[in-house]
DNA sequence: TGAATTGTTATCGT
DNA sequence: AACGATAACAATTC
């Protein structure tokens, strides 16, 4: 669920308490989600300070100052939270990091989809990762060669981390709503003004999304109000912001989806 | 109780 | 063979 904006979030609220610090303990009481293994896991980490918090794509990425990288992927229902001193501890803790200054990083996670992965090459782990939607290179005639490349509906083909790097499922259907574009119109199908409106639209809802400090959702991920802003996902049955039009749920690529049927109505698009 | 939830990967079909 | 669609899976909440 934690999709770019809230990774961003994260890692922006985090890297203050992080960079600089030393990691002098490591532990998983869910060994199977960290890699390769948590003893060299462990091994790799116990004793290395922090140098960078970072982020690619919907991985959370601990630069050590020997090189090696630590990600962390939340999946659905990963979160990461401080121990407070003198409470009780937060439900579903998986793993644990204490740091040389006496803080405790606690990876919080329900459904135990997130992971923990330890690597030397960064590059290498990332390597099939599609482009960074908000970092310069990624302009209109990239996006339109990734869709022209493909004949793929479009709602799935974003959702595809090796295509485009860090959109889920609410952030893919607030872009589709926002460029007029239905979800399951192929993607070699579109005209130059469909994808520079695609393209606007990705970065704008990301960029928003960011500012709003992520969307909230009920136990999952606590702390944004991009929730209040949302057009069309999670609002089945409640008009369209644009045309008062009743916002439909649909069942795309075995993801719910969420459409204004008048807004989205295909690839003729006035303009 | 079972439906819903999502990113990733394995598998099936064209 | 390469690609795209689909199924399966992880495990929990409500």
């Amino acid at each position: 669920m934690p999709e770019l904006p809230e990774v961003e979030t994260i890692v922006r609220t985090c890297r203050p308490r992080l960079v600089g610090r030393r990691i002098v303990a490591f532990h998983s009481r869910w060994r199977k989600n960290v890699a390769p293994t948590l003893p060299a896991a462990r091994r790799a980490i116990v004793g290395r300070r922090i140098t960078a918090l970072t982020r690619r794509a919907k991985f959370i990425v601990f630069r050590l100052d020997d090189g090696g990288c630590l990600l962390v992927h939340l999946r659905m229902s990963g979160r990461l939270e401080w121990a407070k001193n003198g409470l009780p501890e937060p439900r579903h803790v998986r793993a644990t990091w204490d740091l040389d200054d006496g803080q405790r990083l606690l990876f919080c996670d329900a459904r135990k989809f997130g992971r923990i992965l330890y690597t030397r090459d960064l590059a290498a782990a990332t390597a099939d990762l599609g482009p960074e939607p908000l970092e310069r290179g990624f302009t209109p005639a990239k996006l339109g060669h990734l869709l022209q490349q493909r004949r793929r509906q479009l709602k799935p083909l974003l959702l595809d981390q090796s295509v485009i790097a860090g959109l889920g499922n609410i952030y893919t259907d607030e872009a589709l709503f926002l460029a007029g574009l239905h979800p399951t119109i192929r993607s070699d199908a579109l005209n130059e003004t469909n994808i520079r409106r695609l393209h606007q639209a990705i970065r704008d809802v990301l960029r928003l999304a960011i500012r709003q400090h992520g969307t909230s959702l009920d136990w999952i991920y606590p702390g944004g109000w991009m929730q209040e802003r949302l057009l069309v996902y999670g609002r089945a049955g409640e008009p369209c912001r644009r045309c008062g039009t009743p916002i439909v749920a649909l069942r795309i690529a075995q993801r719910g989806t969420h459409i204004c049927p008048r807004c989205q109505n295909g690839v003729a698009q006035r303009g």
